[in-house]
DNA sequence: AGCGTGCTGCTTGTATCCTAGTTGTACATC
DNA sequence: GATGTACAACTAGGATACAAGCAGCACGCT
């Protein structure tokens, strides 16, 4: 009657820690002490940080512990790129049917964007851009590329977090460029869309560059 | 100086046991029966477990036993799309140093394909049919997007090994279709390489279909 | 016969104990 | 003072013990 295992409480406990910031990139985590913190025993810590290992959060040294592993910037634009390339998958992959009901999916969504970022509420509006970016790969009907994009975007979100990304200069320009989007997308224009979409990125995320 | 850990064995066996059919899709395995067959404990079954469950070997049910899974056609088909979205992103990627090598580092090897197609040694060209795929995505210079085809070649080679697939009826239009992706990266043209990625891969493996 | 109940043998989940490797430090030695 | 070495305090990996859940089956009741 527990509902989730105790190894599932420690890895949303150690997962929370790592994006809240109590366990900064660099500093390592032993099983102890998780273990400790929980009033668990090690071994459904251990196979936490394994999962976490394998999720990318971690790295486990053998006998040293887990070290909370520094996204560089290097992965954080790689993993951009992955994204991008499913997202356009998901645009080619997509049926007509589909495509002509994305536009009235979206446009709640483009309007919340709006309204978040002229009230200059940024993490709400981080949430909304991701839900929107997820759209056209659910657009492809294909749930590995879905599972594999949702990995993915937890990665980026906590680097969005530690870099306390402004997202950009130009809120209004964003909301342009995902119409712009949405327009490509619905034209079933994969092609377009996986051009402009590395233009959003570019424009977007220039602060972060390198 | 083991060199590989008790959990890595534990690993490999598994993977190879359900590879080679030892383990077929619909049964259950045991942490017990696993670790008895390797003369070690629980425990590093138990790790080997998870991280295949992760991978999407096996799925975990508690209290229940760690079930084989079927591979769908449709999950077949997702993996193909997605290793194929990640193929043409690693054109797309690709700078043209990168695309001058790629002739120079392919033209061996889809004369080896050539040859073990005319031998009748399939095992040989599905391996230098992967290889030669996974070249494009290693184009694009991105290390993240590689793991994730990696993982995905995995079950591919699963599914190719079960349904015992041909490949295609004409041999010769395989290596000829290979021929003409390659020019298509070495143009950057990673439109036409994605349309002819998908015909490709419609025509080679219209036998499984559905 | 049909149905419910509890027993039995399985399974995984968790805790604890033991082993072995690594690292930093204090101390002896040069 | 610099350097090498032994040791103490960690660490994770593995083995084992115990707890708890599920499923099938036999048995007894209706």
């Amino acid at each position: 009657m527990t509902g989730e295992s105790a190894a599932d409480r420690a890895h949303a406990f150690v997962r929370g820690g790592i994006m809240d910031g109590t366990y900064p990139p660099g500093s390592m985590l032993s099983e102890n002490e998780v273990a400790a913190s929980l009033a668990m025993s090690r071994t459904p810590v251990r196979a936490a940080l394994a999962r976490l290992q394998d999720e990318g959060w971690v790295r486990i040294y053998a006998q040293r512990g887990a070290l909370v592993r520094e996204l560089t910037p290097a992965e954080v634009r790689e993993s951009a790129e992955v994204r991008h390339a499913l997202e356009s998958a998901g645009v080619r992959r997509a049926g007509p049917r589909e495509r002509e009901r994305l536009r009235e999916q979206l446009t709640g969504n483009l309007d919340e964007q709006e309204r978040a970022l002229n009230a200059g509420d940024f993490p709400t509006f981080t949430k909304l851009a991701m839900r929107f970016h997820r759209a056209f790969v659910e657009l492809g009907g294909n749930a590995t590329m879905l599972a594999m994009y949702d990995r993915l975007q937890d990665r980026q979100q906590l680097s969005i977090i530690r870099s306390a990304d402004r997202i950009t200069d130009d809120p209004q320009q964003v909301i342009e460029e995902h119409r712009g989007l949405l327009d490509d997308a619905e034209a079933g224009d994969w092609a377009a869309f996986a051009t402009h979409l590395d233009e959003h990125q570019s424009r977007s995320h220039a602060l972060e560059g390198r």
